[in-house]
DNA sequence: TCGATTTGACCTCAT
DNA sequence: GATGAGGTCAAATCG
Protein backbone atom coordinates (compact mmCIF):
# COMPACT_ATOMS: atom_id res chain seq x y z
CA UNK A 1 0.00 0.00 0.00
CA UNK A 2 1.81 2.76 1.44
CA UNK A 3 4.82 0.93 0.39
CA UNK A 4 3.71 0.18 -2.93
CA UNK A 5 2.95 3.47 -3.40
CA UNK A 6 6.30 4.85 -2.33
CA UNK A 7 7.78 2.28 -4.59
CA UNK A 8 5.98 2.35 -7.82
CA UNK A 9 7.62 5.49 -9.29
CA UNK A 10 11.09 3.41 -8.98
CA UNK A 11 10.22 1.20 -11.76
CA UNK A 12 7.25 3.23 -13.86
CA UNK A 13 8.63 2.98 -17.18
CA UNK A 14 10.94 0.38 -16.92
CA UNK A 15 8.26 -2.14 -19.24
CA UNK A 16 10.04 -4.31 -21.05
CA UNK A 17 10.02 -4.44 -24.85
CA UNK A 18 8.12 -6.42 -27.06
CA UNK A 19 9.65 -8.56 -29.86
CA UNK A 20 7.62 -10.73 -31.89
CA UNK A 21 7.00 -14.41 -30.95
CA UNK A 22 8.08 -16.63 -33.79
CA UNK A 23 7.26 -19.56 -34.68
CA UNK A 24 7.95 -22.97 -36.49
CA UNK A 25 8.01 -22.35 -40.07
CA UNK A 26 6.15 -25.60 -40.87
CA UNK A 27 3.79 -25.66 -43.50
CA UNK A 28 1.10 -25.56 -41.00
CA UNK A 29 2.10 -23.05 -39.54
CA UNK A 30 2.83 -20.93 -42.32
CA UNK A 31 -1.03 -21.87 -43.34
CA UNK A 32 -2.21 -20.67 -39.92
CA UNK A 33 -1.10 -17.21 -40.71
CA UNK A 34 -1.51 -17.66 -44.64
CA UNK A 35 -4.58 -19.43 -44.06
CA UNK A 36 -6.99 -17.34 -45.44
CA UNK A 37 -6.85 -16.05 -48.81
CA UNK A 38 -5.41 -12.90 -47.90
CA UNK A 39 -2.41 -14.38 -46.28
CA UNK A 40 -2.18 -13.80 -42.76
CA UNK A 41 -5.54 -12.15 -42.09
CA UNK A 42 -6.70 -14.01 -38.80
CA UNK A 43 -9.70 -14.89 -39.72
CA UNK A 44 -11.86 -17.17 -37.73
CA UNK A 45 -9.47 -18.94 -35.19
CA UNK A 46 -7.63 -20.43 -37.33
CA UNK A 47 -6.04 -23.90 -36.29
CA UNK A 48 -2.16 -23.90 -37.32
CA UNK A 49 -1.16 -27.52 -36.83
CA UNK A 50 -0.92 -30.29 -34.21
CA UNK A 51 2.30 -30.90 -34.76
CA UNK A 52 2.89 -34.07 -33.05
CA UNK A 53 -0.18 -35.93 -34.02
CA UNK A 54 0.94 -37.01 -37.20
CA UNK A 55 2.92 -40.21 -36.94
CA UNK A 56 4.07 -39.52 -40.42
CA UNK A 57 5.07 -36.28 -39.62
CA UNK A 58 8.28 -35.33 -40.67
CA UNK A 59 9.13 -34.30 -37.60
CA UNK A 60 9.31 -37.56 -36.15
CA UNK A 61 10.00 -35.99 -32.23
CA UNK A 62 9.68 -33.23 -30.73
CA UNK A 63 12.81 -32.31 -30.53
CA UNK A 64 13.09 -32.64 -34.09
CA UNK A 65 10.11 -30.50 -34.69
CA UNK A 66 11.70 -27.65 -32.44
CA UNK A 67 14.72 -28.24 -34.37
CA UNK A 68 12.46 -27.20 -37.59
CA UNK A 69 10.99 -24.55 -35.62
CA UNK A 70 14.19 -23.36 -35.16
CA UNK A 71 15.56 -23.41 -38.95
CA UNK A 72 14.20 -20.35 -39.95
CA UNK A 73 12.09 -18.26 -37.66
CA UNK A 74 12.44 -15.52 -39.38
CA UNK A 75 10.46 -16.89 -41.87
CA UNK A 76 7.38 -17.31 -39.88
CA UNK A 77 7.53 -13.87 -38.32
CA UNK A 78 7.74 -12.29 -41.60
CA UNK A 79 4.88 -14.06 -42.22
CA UNK A 80 3.39 -12.06 -39.60
CA UNK A 81 4.09 -8.90 -40.19
CA UNK A 82 1.20 -6.61 -39.31
CA UNK A 83 1.03 -8.41 -36.32
CA UNK A 84 1.55 -7.37 -33.23
CA UNK A 85 3.26 -9.60 -30.62
CA UNK A 86 1.53 -11.30 -27.81
CA UNK A 87 1.98 -9.95 -24.81
CA UNK A 88 2.71 -12.64 -23.20
CA UNK A 89 3.63 -16.09 -23.87
CA UNK A 90 2.10 -19.04 -21.77
CA UNK A 91 4.27 -22.19 -21.43
CA UNK A 92 2.75 -24.93 -19.53
CA UNK A 93 4.90 -27.63 -19.03
CA UNK A 94 3.63 -31.40 -17.86
CA UNK A 95 5.70 -32.11 -15.19
CA UNK A 96 4.91 -36.12 -14.95
CA UNK A 97 4.97 -38.07 -12.00
CA UNK A 98 6.86 -41.08 -12.23
CA UNK A 99 7.53 -43.91 -9.64
CA UNK A 100 10.98 -44.25 -8.64
CA UNK A 101 12.04 -40.89 -10.58
CA UNK A 102 13.09 -38.53 -8.45
CA UNK A 103 14.06 -35.67 -11.33
CA UNK A 104 11.92 -33.36 -13.21
CA UNK A 105 13.17 -31.97 -16.34
CA UNK A 106 11.92 -30.58 -19.15
CA UNK A 107 12.64 -32.87 -21.80
CA UNK A 108 10.43 -35.55 -23.04
CA UNK A 109 9.86 -39.12 -22.38
CA UNK A 110 8.79 -40.46 -25.76
CA UNK A 111 8.37 -44.00 -25.46
CA UNK A 112 6.97 -44.50 -22.08
CA UNK A 113 3.63 -45.00 -22.15
CA UNK A 114 1.62 -42.15 -20.87
CA UNK A 115 -1.00 -44.35 -19.22
CA UNK A 116 1.84 -45.80 -16.54
CA UNK A 117 2.71 -42.51 -15.35
CA UNK A 118 0.61 -39.69 -13.37
CA UNK A 119 2.32 -36.47 -14.22
CA UNK A 120 1.31 -33.14 -13.53
CA UNK A 121 1.77 -30.04 -15.41
CA UNK A 122 3.75 -27.54 -14.45
CA UNK A 123 2.96 -24.58 -16.28
CA UNK A 124 4.90 -21.72 -17.29
CA UNK A 125 3.49 -18.63 -18.06
CA UNK A 126 6.57 -16.70 -19.82
CA UNK A 127 6.93 -13.66 -18.82
CA UNK A 128 6.63 -10.38 -21.15
CA UNK A 129 9.73 -10.92 -23.25
CA UNK A 130 9.91 -14.75 -23.62
CA UNK A 131 8.64 -16.38 -26.94
CA UNK A 132 7.41 -19.68 -27.78
CA UNK A 133 9.61 -20.31 -30.38
CA UNK A 134 12.59 -19.68 -27.69
CA UNK A 135 11.42 -22.04 -25.59
CA UNK A 136 10.75 -25.06 -27.99
CA UNK A 137 13.90 -24.10 -29.82
CA UNK A 138 15.57 -24.36 -26.52
CA UNK A 139 17.49 -27.83 -25.62
CA UNK A 140 17.15 -27.22 -21.94
CA UNK A 141 13.33 -27.46 -22.43
CA UNK A 142 13.26 -29.98 -24.87
CA UNK A 143 16.46 -32.78 -24.74
CA UNK A 144 14.73 -36.24 -24.00
CA UNK A 145 15.71 -37.61 -21.31
CA UNK A 146 17.92 -35.90 -18.78
CA UNK A 147 17.71 -31.99 -18.76
CA UNK A 148 19.56 -30.23 -21.28
CA UNK A 149 23.03 -29.99 -20.70
CA UNK A 150 22.62 -31.88 -17.90
CA UNK A 151 21.15 -29.50 -16.35
CA UNK A 152 18.42 -29.87 -13.82
CA UNK A 153 14.88 -28.63 -13.62
CA UNK A 154 15.96 -27.17 -10.60
CA UNK A 155 18.79 -24.80 -12.73
CA UNK A 156 15.90 -25.34 -15.27
CA UNK A 157 13.73 -23.31 -13.59
CA UNK A 158 16.09 -20.79 -11.74
CA UNK A 159 17.14 -19.60 -15.39
CA UNK A 160 13.42 -19.63 -16.47
CA UNK A 161 12.73 -17.26 -13.27
CA UNK A 162 16.00 -15.28 -13.77
CA UNK A 163 14.80 -14.44 -17.22
CA UNK A 164 11.62 -13.27 -16.01
CA UNK A 165 12.69 -10.99 -13.52
CA UNK A 166 14.64 -9.56 -16.32
CA UNK A 167 12.60 -9.46 -19.22
CA UNK A 168 14.65 -6.85 -21.15
CA UNK A 169 17.17 -8.70 -20.74
CA UNK A 170 18.97 -11.18 -22.93
CA UNK A 171 17.26 -9.85 -25.64
CA UNK A 172 17.97 -7.38 -28.22
CA UNK A 173 15.36 -4.43 -27.05
CA UNK A 174 13.00 -3.29 -30.25
CA UNK A 175 12.36 0.46 -28.54
CA UNK A 176 9.09 0.79 -30.39
CA UNK A 177 6.93 -0.21 -33.05
CA UNK A 178 3.70 0.71 -34.43
CA UNK A 179 0.81 -1.85 -33.62
CA UNK A 180 0.13 -1.37 -37.27
CA UNK A 181 3.63 -2.02 -38.87
CA UNK A 182 5.29 -5.45 -38.61
CA UNK A 183 6.59 -6.06 -35.29
CA UNK A 184 10.30 -6.95 -35.62
CA UNK A 185 11.26 -10.28 -34.50
CA UNK A 186 14.17 -11.35 -32.76
CA UNK A 187 16.18 -12.54 -35.31
CA UNK A 188 17.54 -16.20 -35.53
CA UNK A 189 20.95 -14.94 -34.15
CA UNK A 190 19.11 -13.67 -31.28
CA UNK A 191 17.51 -17.00 -30.79
CA UNK A 192 20.61 -18.97 -31.27
CA UNK A 193 22.01 -16.18 -28.70
CA UNK A 194 19.18 -17.20 -26.26
CA UNK A 195 19.39 -20.97 -26.82
CA UNK A 196 22.86 -21.23 -26.63
CA UNK A 197 23.27 -18.99 -23.20
CA UNK A 198 22.85 -21.35 -20.29
CA UNK A 199 20.08 -18.85 -19.08
CA UNK A 200 18.78 -18.45 -22.80
CA UNK A 201 15.67 -21.07 -22.20
CA UNK A 202 13.14 -18.69 -23.58
CA UNK A 203 13.33 -15.05 -24.94
CA UNK A 204 12.18 -11.62 -24.16
CA UNK A 205 8.27 -11.43 -25.26
CA UNK A 206 7.39 -7.97 -23.77
CA UNK A 207 3.40 -7.62 -23.51
CA UNK A 208 2.13 -5.74 -26.05
CA UNK A 209 1.16 -2.23 -26.06
CA UNK A 210 -0.78 -2.01 -29.11
CA UNK A 211 -4.37 -1.23 -28.08
CA UNK A 212 -5.51 -2.18 -31.41
CA UNK A 213 -5.11 -4.99 -30.70
CA UNK A 214 -6.43 -7.58 -28.46
CA UNK A 215 -3.84 -10.89 -27.44
CA UNK A 216 -4.08 -13.58 -25.33
CA UNK A 217 -1.48 -15.87 -24.43
CA UNK A 218 0.75 -18.11 -26.75
CA UNK A 219 1.13 -21.07 -24.92
CA UNK A 220 3.07 -23.70 -25.06
CA UNK A 221 2.24 -27.33 -23.32
CA UNK A 222 4.89 -29.86 -22.85
CA UNK A 223 4.65 -33.16 -21.19
CA UNK A 224 7.44 -34.26 -19.35
CA UNK A 225 7.18 -37.54 -16.98
CA UNK A 226 9.29 -37.04 -14.04
CA UNK A 227 8.32 -35.01 -10.90
CA UNK A 228 10.16 -33.47 -8.48
CA UNK A 229 10.05 -30.49 -6.02
CA UNK A 230 10.98 -27.62 -8.83
CA UNK A 231 12.24 -25.72 -6.75
CA UNK A 232 15.33 -26.78 -4.45
CA UNK A 233 14.41 -25.74 -1.42
CA UNK A 234 11.30 -25.21 0.14
CA UNK A 235 11.08 -21.81 1.62
CA UNK A 236 12.73 -20.30 -1.58
CA UNK A 237 11.14 -20.34 -4.54
CA UNK A 238 13.00 -20.70 -7.75
CA UNK A 239 16.12 -18.76 -7.62
CA UNK A 240 15.98 -15.74 -10.55
CA UNK A 241 19.00 -13.92 -8.95
CA UNK A 242 17.42 -11.81 -6.53
CA UNK A 243 17.14 -12.12 -2.85
CA UNK A 244 13.39 -11.79 -2.13
CA UNK A 245 11.64 -11.84 1.69
CA UNK A 246 8.49 -13.20 2.34
CA UNK A 247 6.08 -10.74 3.77
CA UNK A 248 2.67 -13.32 3.37
CA UNK A 249 1.11 -15.75 2.40
CA UNK A 250 -2.45 -16.98 1.90
CA UNK A 251 -4.85 -19.76 0.41
CA UNK A 252 -5.90 -18.43 -2.39
CA UNK A 253 -9.58 -19.34 -3.58
CA UNK A 254 -9.30 -21.02 -7.04
CA UNK A 255 -6.08 -22.62 -6.13
CA UNK A 256 -5.18 -25.87 -4.83
CA UNK A 257 -2.20 -24.28 -3.02
CA UNK A 258 -1.37 -21.46 -0.83
CA UNK A 259 0.24 -18.31 -2.01
CA UNK A 260 3.45 -16.70 -1.08
CA UNK A 261 4.17 -13.05 -1.33
CA UNK A 262 7.87 -11.91 -1.55
CA UNK A 263 9.29 -8.48 -2.53
CA UNK A 264 12.76 -7.89 -3.76
CA UNK A 265 14.94 -7.05 -0.62
CA UNK A 266 16.75 -4.71 -2.21
CA UNK A 267 15.55 -0.91 -1.08
CA UNK A 268 13.29 0.68 -3.05
CA UNK A 269 13.11 -1.84 -4.95
CA UNK A 270 9.03 -2.36 -5.72
CA UNK A 271 9.12 -5.81 -7.48
CA UNK A 272 7.49 -8.52 -5.98
CA UNK A 273 6.45 -12.29 -6.81
CA UNK A 274 3.86 -14.57 -5.73
CA UNK A 275 4.37 -17.79 -5.78
CA UNK A 276 2.31 -20.66 -5.22
CA UNK A 277 3.51 -23.95 -4.41
CA UNK A 278 1.67 -27.80 -3.65
CA UNK A 279 1.93 -29.21 -0.74
CA UNK A 280 4.99 -30.98 -1.11
CA UNK A 281 6.85 -27.71 -1.85
CA UNK A 282 6.66 -27.72 -5.43
CA UNK A 283 6.44 -24.29 -6.81
CA UNK A 284 3.17 -24.33 -9.22
CA UNK A 285 3.66 -20.66 -10.15
CA UNK A 286 5.17 -17.68 -9.77
CA UNK A 287 3.58 -14.60 -10.40
CA UNK A 288 6.73 -11.45 -11.12
CA UNK A 289 5.18 -8.00 -10.80
CA UNK A 290 7.02 -4.45 -11.44
CA UNK A 291 10.73 -4.52 -12.70
CA UNK A 292 14.07 -4.39 -10.77
CA UNK A 293 15.57 -0.99 -10.46
CA UNK A 294 19.04 -2.61 -9.43
CA UNK A 295 21.14 -5.17 -10.57
CA UNK A 296 20.52 -8.64 -9.36
CA UNK A 297 23.30 -9.37 -6.27
CA UNK A 298 26.26 -11.09 -7.72
CA UNK A 299 27.74 -11.99 -3.86
CA UNK A 300 29.21 -15.49 -3.67
CA UNK A 301 25.67 -16.46 -1.63
CA UNK A 302 23.30 -15.54 -4.67
CA UNK A 303 25.69 -17.55 -6.78
CA UNK A 304 25.54 -20.56 -4.81
CA UNK A 305 22.20 -20.26 -3.76
CA UNK A 306 21.30 -19.62 -7.47
CA UNK A 307 22.38 -23.29 -8.06
CA UNK A 308 24.14 -21.18 -11.40
CA UNK A 309 27.78 -21.48 -10.20
CA UNK A 310 28.96 -18.89 -12.34
CA UNK A 311 26.06 -16.75 -10.85
CA UNK A 312 26.11 -15.20 -13.96
CA UNK A 313 22.92 -14.31 -15.19
CA UNK A 314 23.66 -12.14 -18.06
CA UNK A 315 21.52 -9.66 -16.76
CA UNK A 316 20.75 -6.27 -17.99
CA UNK A 317 19.53 -4.13 -15.40
CA UNK A 318 17.17 -1.99 -16.02
CA UNK A 319 18.65 1.24 -15.99
CA UNK A 320 19.94 0.52 -18.80
CA UNK A 321 16.78 0.49 -20.92
CA UNK A 322 15.72 3.25 -22.21
CA UNK A 323 12.80 4.69 -19.81
CA UNK A 324 11.71 7.64 -22.24
CA UNK A 325 11.35 4.98 -25.15
CA UNK A 326 9.33 2.32 -22.94
CA UNK A 327 6.84 4.85 -21.93
CA UNK A 328 6.78 6.41 -25.31
CA UNK A 329 5.50 2.66 -26.40
CA UNK A 330 3.72 1.66 -23.53
CA UNK A 331 1.72 4.66 -21.74
CA UNK A 332 -1.31 4.32 -23.95
CA UNK A 333 -2.04 1.36 -22.22
CA UNK A 334 -2.84 1.61 -18.54
CA UNK A 335 -1.88 -1.95 -18.04
CA UNK A 336 1.59 -1.34 -20.07
CA UNK A 337 3.68 -2.65 -16.92
CA UNK A 338 4.47 -5.80 -17.02
CA UNK A 339 3.50 -8.56 -14.64
CA UNK A 340 4.77 -11.82 -15.93
CA UNK A 341 4.40 -15.27 -13.99
CA UNK A 342 6.82 -18.53 -14.33
CA UNK A 343 3.85 -20.75 -13.56
CA UNK A 344 3.95 -24.36 -13.38
CA UNK A 345 1.05 -26.00 -11.84
CA UNK A 346 0.57 -28.74 -10.52
CA UNK A 347 -2.02 -31.73 -11.74
CA UNK A 348 -3.34 -34.59 -10.84
CA UNK A 349 -4.16 -37.32 -12.48
CA UNK A 350 -5.44 -40.72 -12.45
CA UNK A 351 -2.96 -41.54 -15.83
CA UNK A 352 -1.53 -39.75 -17.24
CA UNK A 353 -1.35 -35.71 -17.22
CA UNK A 354 -1.92 -33.34 -19.51
CA UNK A 355 -1.57 -29.37 -19.37
CA UNK A 356 -3.26 -26.47 -20.06
CA UNK A 357 -2.55 -22.92 -20.80
CA UNK A 358 -4.94 -20.64 -19.69
CA UNK A 359 -5.84 -17.77 -22.47
CA UNK A 360 -5.25 -14.70 -20.36
CA UNK A 361 -3.58 -11.74 -22.15
CA UNK A 362 -1.49 -11.60 -18.42
CA UNK A 363 1.33 -9.65 -19.45
CA UNK A 364 -1.08 -7.40 -21.02
CA UNK A 365 -3.38 -7.23 -18.61
CA UNK A 366 -1.74 -7.62 -15.60
CA UNK A 367 -0.04 -4.39 -15.16
CA UNK A 368 2.01 -3.15 -12.62
CA UNK A 369 -0.38 -1.36 -10.96
CA UNK A 370 1.58 0.44 -8.06
CA UNK A 371 3.48 1.88 -11.31
CA UNK A 372 0.56 3.68 -12.54
CA UNK A 373 -0.20 6.71 -11.28
CA UNK A 374 -3.91 7.10 -11.40
CA UNK A 375 -5.15 5.52 -8.56
CA UNK A 376 -8.34 4.30 -10.77
CA UNK A 377 -5.98 2.93 -12.96
CA UNK A 378 -4.22 1.33 -10.22
CA UNK A 379 -7.12 -0.66 -9.15
CA UNK A 380 -8.35 -1.92 -12.84
CA UNK A 381 -5.02 -3.08 -12.91
CA UNK A 382 -5.12 -4.67 -9.73
CA UNK A 383 -8.57 -5.90 -10.37
CA UNK A 384 -7.20 -7.16 -13.75
CA UNK A 385 -4.60 -9.03 -12.96
CA UNK A 386 -6.81 -10.64 -10.10
CA UNK A 387 -9.21 -11.79 -12.92
CA UNK A 388 -6.58 -12.88 -14.89
CA UNK A 389 -4.78 -15.21 -12.39
CA UNK A 390 -8.05 -16.48 -11.02
CA UNK A 391 -9.05 -17.23 -14.36
CA UNK A 392 -6.18 -19.09 -15.00
CA UNK A 393 -5.75 -20.66 -11.76
CA UNK A 394 -9.34 -22.18 -12.54
CA UNK A 395 -8.25 -23.01 -15.59
CA UNK A 396 -5.23 -25.10 -14.53
CA UNK A 397 -6.96 -26.10 -11.46
CA UNK A 398 -8.95 -28.88 -13.27
CA UNK A 399 -7.86 -32.18 -13.64
CA UNK A 400 -6.90 -33.31 -17.34
CA UNK A 401 -5.64 -36.65 -18.76
CA UNK A 402 -3.71 -36.40 -21.98
CA UNK A 403 -1.13 -38.20 -23.42
CA UNK A 404 -1.07 -37.21 -27.06
CA UNK A 405 1.57 -34.88 -27.81
CA UNK A 406 0.60 -31.92 -30.28
CA UNK A 407 1.29 -28.45 -30.86
CA UNK A 408 -2.01 -25.81 -31.57
CA UNK A 409 -0.78 -22.89 -33.18
CA UNK A 410 -3.43 -20.17 -33.60
CA UNK A 411 -4.95 -16.94 -34.55
CA UNK A 412 -8.09 -15.49 -33.39
CA UNK A 413 -9.89 -12.21 -34.01
CA UNK A 414 -12.12 -10.52 -31.62
CA UNK A 415 -15.09 -12.36 -33.51
CA UNK A 416 -13.57 -15.62 -32.43
CA UNK A 417 -13.56 -14.34 -29.25
CA UNK A 418 -16.90 -13.23 -29.03
CA UNK A 419 -17.77 -16.26 -30.93
CA UNK A 420 -15.47 -19.01 -29.69
CA UNK A 421 -17.80 -21.99 -30.69
CA UNK A 422 -19.88 -21.45 -27.67
CA UNK A 423 -23.18 -20.25 -26.50
CA UNK A 424 -22.75 -17.38 -24.24
CA UNK A 425 -25.46 -14.97 -22.29
CA UNK A 426 -24.70 -11.89 -21.58
CA UNK A 427 -25.43 -11.28 -18.04
CA UNK A 428 -23.97 -7.68 -17.49
CA UNK A 429 -22.69 -4.98 -18.67
CA UNK A 430 -21.07 -1.77 -16.77
CA UNK A 431 -18.64 1.19 -17.22
CA UNK A 432 -15.86 1.11 -16.31
CA UNK A 433 -14.20 4.47 -15.15
CA UNK A 434 -12.01 6.01 -17.86
CA UNK A 435 -13.53 3.92 -20.79
CA UNK A 436 -15.98 4.68 -22.87
CA UNK A 437 -16.80 1.44 -23.62
CA UNK A 438 -18.81 -0.94 -21.58
CA UNK A 439 -17.00 -4.25 -20.25
CA UNK A 440 -19.84 -7.21 -20.64
CA UNK A 441 -20.08 -9.97 -19.29
CA UNK A 442 -21.25 -13.46 -20.34
CA UNK A 443 -21.76 -16.94 -18.95
CA UNK A 444 -21.84 -20.06 -20.39
CA UNK A 445 -25.63 -20.67 -21.84
CA UNK A 446 -24.77 -24.52 -21.13
CA UNK A 447 -26.17 -26.37 -18.50
CA UNK A 448 -24.14 -26.32 -15.56
CA UNK A 449 -21.38 -24.66 -17.12
CA UNK A 450 -20.00 -21.81 -14.80
CA UNK A 451 -17.69 -20.00 -17.26
CA UNK A 452 -17.95 -16.66 -17.40
CA UNK A 453 -16.27 -14.15 -20.06
CA UNK A 454 -15.62 -10.76 -19.52
CA UNK A 455 -15.21 -9.00 -22.81
CA UNK A 456 -13.73 -5.45 -22.07
CA UNK A 457 -12.87 -2.66 -25.39
CA UNK A 458 -9.72 -0.64 -24.80
CA UNK A 459 -10.64 2.92 -23.86
CA UNK A 460 -8.15 4.17 -26.66
CA UNK A 461 -9.62 1.55 -29.78
CA UNK A 462 -12.82 -0.12 -29.41
CA UNK A 463 -11.52 -2.68 -31.74
CA UNK A 464 -9.19 -3.80 -28.94
CA UNK A 465 -10.67 -6.08 -27.28
CA UNK A 466 -9.73 -8.08 -23.92
CA UNK A 467 -11.13 -11.04 -22.84
CA UNK A 468 -10.81 -12.66 -19.89
CA UNK A 469 -12.38 -16.32 -19.48
CA UNK A 470 -13.35 -17.69 -16.59
CA UNK A 471 -13.66 -20.84 -15.22
CA UNK A 472 -13.66 -24.24 -17.82
CA UNK A 473 -16.05 -25.39 -19.83
CA UNK A 474 -17.18 -28.99 -19.01
CA UNK A 475 -18.85 -29.51 -21.61
CA UNK A 476 -17.63 -29.92 -25.41
CA UNK A 477 -18.48 -27.01 -27.76
CA UNK A 478 -22.17 -27.13 -29.15
CA UNK A 479 -21.46 -29.49 -32.17
CA UNK A 480 -23.40 -26.73 -34.23
CA UNK A 481 -20.88 -24.11 -34.49
CA UNK A 482 -18.47 -26.66 -33.42
CA UNK A 483 -18.93 -27.86 -37.01
CA UNK A 484 -19.70 -24.95 -39.01
CA UNK A 485 -16.85 -23.32 -37.41
CA UNK A 486 -14.31 -25.30 -36.72
CA UNK A 487 -11.40 -23.48 -36.34
CA UNK A 488 -13.13 -21.58 -33.47
CA UNK A 489 -12.20 -23.73 -31.06
CA UNK A 490 -9.18 -21.45 -30.25
CA UNK A 491 -10.54 -20.58 -26.73
CA UNK A 492 -12.73 -23.80 -27.09
CA UNK A 493 -9.34 -25.85 -26.40
CA UNK A 494 -8.53 -23.48 -23.88
CA UNK A 495 -11.40 -23.72 -21.92
CA UNK A 496 -12.45 -27.11 -22.44
CA UNK A 497 -11.59 -29.89 -20.14
CA UNK A 498 -8.66 -31.40 -21.16
CA UNK A 499 -9.89 -35.11 -21.64
CA UNK A 500 -7.13 -36.73 -24.04
CA UNK A 501 -9.54 -38.30 -26.36
CA UNK A 502 -11.24 -35.35 -26.52
CA UNK A 503 -8.16 -33.44 -27.41
CA UNK A 504 -6.65 -35.61 -29.77
CA UNK A 505 -10.23 -35.97 -31.38
CA UNK A 506 -9.87 -32.26 -31.54
CA UNK A 507 -6.50 -31.82 -33.03
CA UNK A 508 -7.10 -34.54 -35.27
CA UNK A 509 -10.19 -32.85 -36.54
CA UNK A 510 -9.01 -29.25 -36.73
CA UNK A 511 -5.61 -29.95 -38.18
CA UNK A 512 -5.96 -33.39 -39.91
CA UNK A 513 -2.98 -34.54 -38.24
CA UNK A 514 -3.37 -37.72 -36.58
CA UNK A 515 -1.58 -38.68 -33.32
CA UNK A 516 1.46 -40.01 -32.54
CA UNK A 517 0.81 -41.79 -29.01
CA UNK A 518 4.82 -41.93 -28.37
CA UNK A 519 5.66 -38.16 -28.54
CA UNK A 520 5.45 -35.75 -26.30
CA UNK A 521 2.54 -33.58 -25.21
CA UNK A 522 3.11 -30.21 -26.75
CA UNK A 523 1.03 -27.76 -26.93
CA UNK A 524 1.66 -24.68 -28.75
CA UNK A 525 -1.11 -22.07 -28.72
CA UNK A 526 -0.47 -18.52 -29.92
CA UNK A 527 -3.56 -16.46 -29.98
CA UNK A 528 -3.67 -12.96 -31.29
CA UNK A 529 -6.79 -10.74 -31.38
CA UNK A 530 -7.28 -8.13 -34.01
CA UNK A 531 -9.98 -7.05 -36.21
CA UNK A 532 -9.32 -6.15 -38.95
C1' DT B 1 20.98 -10.95 18.44
C1' DC B 2 19.36 -10.53 14.03
C1' DG B 3 17.24 -11.59 9.85
C1' DA B 4 13.80 -14.38 7.78
C1' DT B 5 9.48 -16.70 8.11
C1' DT B 6 4.88 -17.53 9.85
C1' DT B 7 0.35 -16.27 10.49
C1' DG B 8 -3.68 -13.88 12.08
C1' DA B 9 -5.63 -9.47 11.41
C1' DC B 10 -6.62 -5.76 8.69
C1' DC B 11 -7.44 -3.07 4.42
C1' DT B 12 -9.17 -2.42 -0.14
C1' DC B 13 -11.96 -3.58 -3.76
C1' DA B 14 -15.33 -6.13 -6.60
C1' DT B 15 -19.68 -8.18 -6.65
C1' DG C 1 -24.38 -2.07 2.75
C1' DA C 2 -22.91 -6.93 3.15
C1' DT C 3 -19.92 -10.23 1.81
C1' DG C 4 -15.96 -12.45 0.05
C1' DA C 5 -11.42 -12.48 -1.84
C1' DG C 6 -6.75 -10.85 -2.63
C1' DG C 7 -3.06 -8.38 -0.81
C1' DT C 8 -0.43 -6.49 2.95
C1' DC C 9 0.96 -5.57 7.65
C1' DA C 10 3.18 -6.62 11.74
C1' DA C 11 3.82 -9.21 15.96
C1' DA C 12 5.32 -13.66 17.13
C1' DT C 13 8.26 -17.25 16.11
C1' DC C 14 12.16 -19.63 14.27
C1' DG C 15 16.90 -20.66 12.94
Amino acid sequence: MAENEASSSASLSRAPMRPTITLPPRASVENLFMGGPGGISPGPMTLVSSFFSDPASEYPSFSQLLAGAMASPADFSGQRQGFPPPPETTVSISKGKESGSGDMDFGFKQNRPSGLVITQSPMFTIPPGLSPAGLLGSPLLFSPGQGPFGMSHQQVLAQVTAQAAHPQSQMHIQPDYPSSSAAPAPSFSQFQSLTSNATANQQILPPASDPNVMKEASEVSLSDQRSEPVSSAVDKPADDGYNWRKYGQKHVKGSEYPRSYYKCTHPNCPVKKKVERSLDGQVTEIIYKGQHNHQPPQSSKRSKESGNPNGNYNLQGPSELSSEGVAGTLNNSKDSMPSYSLRMKDQESSQATHDQVSGSSEGEEVGDAETIADGNDERESKRRAIEVQTSEAASSASHRTVAEPRIIVQTTSEVDLLDDGYRWRKYGQKVVKGNPYPRSYYKCTSQGCNVRKHVERAPSDPKAVITTYEGKHNHDVPAARNSSHNTANNSVSQMRPHNPVVDKQDATRRTGFSNNEQQPIELLRFKEEQVT
